[in-house]
DNA sequence: GGAATAGTGTCTCTAAGACATTATTCT
DNA sequence: AGAATAATGTCTTAGAGACACTATTCC
């Protein structure tokens, strides 16, 4: 009723980190700018929100539109509100970042309707603060530090591991999210002995070479007890 | 410059879970809507963000204007936002909650324009979904939550307490936040063994009665090493 | 002295880190 | 056989929880 009382004060968009470890090293996705301002740079896929659309429906459209990833495949938390007054040119735009995590993915990346879409090396564009467009480099910074904390304290590696998978490619995302080398038989002990992060499944592969492994599948818990903690 | 093709499609908005310990238990601050809609319902503080303030400034105006609370004795970060578009009948309103942790303070609440305003059990509310307006029960949800879950890993228990505080002070945030209760002995040993927690003072009190206790401040960590598990 | 609270010490058990050993595949 | 990887086992040590005991105030 009462539309006369509220004032439009803002644009509202999403942007997206979206987080895969490649090469054994952890990523983000970057597209190439088609528009003004910043026509041309790198940036974080996002766009506008739709007039009836959630802020976390608006990211899984960005996803599947930007990244050609259905948002089944991936997991997607909010991450954080950006809204200072001159972050964009255009004027009050205040955008809500989601973070995005999926699998290492068989194809380069994304066919789609973004012009360029890229992988990059998360510490890479960390290093490099200049090298995306607004405050994106703030954002990807906020997001890689979330899911590297995440990782302690929740499940969430599985997300970025296929649906069924080896207790060495999970370690593999532990080792290039947080940068370490982990004790491979520390490793097995601790994650096979904590209750509901993974269930065996009834098979084995030798993908990895050498003796047949055993694979896995995400299991029940949201919150791990103990916690996988950070060397 | 281009102005032009900013589309403003939503009125973005601040609100606040702010925290404190009161008789022992984790209170929330709630104050009575003075206009349409939910006119008299109980709600969070919050409103507007000006044309040329950051959210977290907002905020801090909000939280200085509806609490009489000044940013500087307060611990404030943001805490996640909430834009479905049907959260507020008068149209599309994305709210960024920001959550506020003061310490028990000796006048009843607020002196301020806040028509009315008090302190409210945090258990309370979170058991009673459809007391507050709009969606503020899951933001309180969510800010009691996030406070919860901080205070095992990041010292911002201290922020709950003032300047200069006893171990069973910092002790009985602990208890009230959590809902339980602690072994003050060994509470004590894990509290001053962890490196950068807090840090003693030249001084003693005997506020509690009994033997006097040595008083404390805030230390420098901003990461507990080993972490406060919630039991 | 007795009540109240502060602070230290001791014991046990879980779990983390370092590292050896065995198991099962492939070439 | 030898290389590669998987999985289990052992030892040491840090830290959590349970609980006894000592210390310092007020009445």
């Amino acid at each position: 009723m009462a539309d006369t009382a509220l004032r439009l004060n803002a644009a509202v968009t999403v942007d997206l980190v979206v987080l895969t470890v490649r090469d054994d090293r952890l990523s983000v996705l970057v597209v190439r700018r088609g528009g003004a301002p910043f026509r041309g740079r790198w940036a974080l896929p996002g766009g506008f929100v739709g007039e009836h659309e959630d802020l976390a429906e608006a990211a899984a459209r960005e996803l599947q539109e930007e990244a050609g990833i259905g948002a089944i495949q991936a997991h997607l938390e909010q991450l954080a509100t950006y809204g200072s007054p001159r972050r964009d040119p255009r004027g009050r735009v205040v955008s809500t970042a989601y973070l995005a995590l999926l699998p290492g993915l068989p194809e380069p990346c994304a066919g789609t309707d973004a012009s360029d879409a890229r992988w990059a090396y998360a510490d890479d564009i960390i290093d490099e603060p200049a090298y995306l467009a607004f405050d994106h480099h703030r954002i990807v910074t906020d997001g890689v530090e979330r899911a590297r904390s995440k990782l302690e304290y929740s499940p969430l590696a599985t997300a970025f591991c296929h649906d069924e998978f080896t207790v060495a490619e999970l370690r593999r995302v532990y080792e290039g999210v947080w940068g370490v080398t982990l004790d491979p038989r520390n490793f097995h002990r601790k994650v096979t002995g904590t209750p509901g992060f993974i269930v065996p499944t009834e098979q084995t592969t030798t993908r990895d070479g050498g003796r047949p492994a055993q694979l896995y599948r995400r299991g029940e818990a949201t919150l791990l007890h103990p916690a996988m903690l950070r060397p």
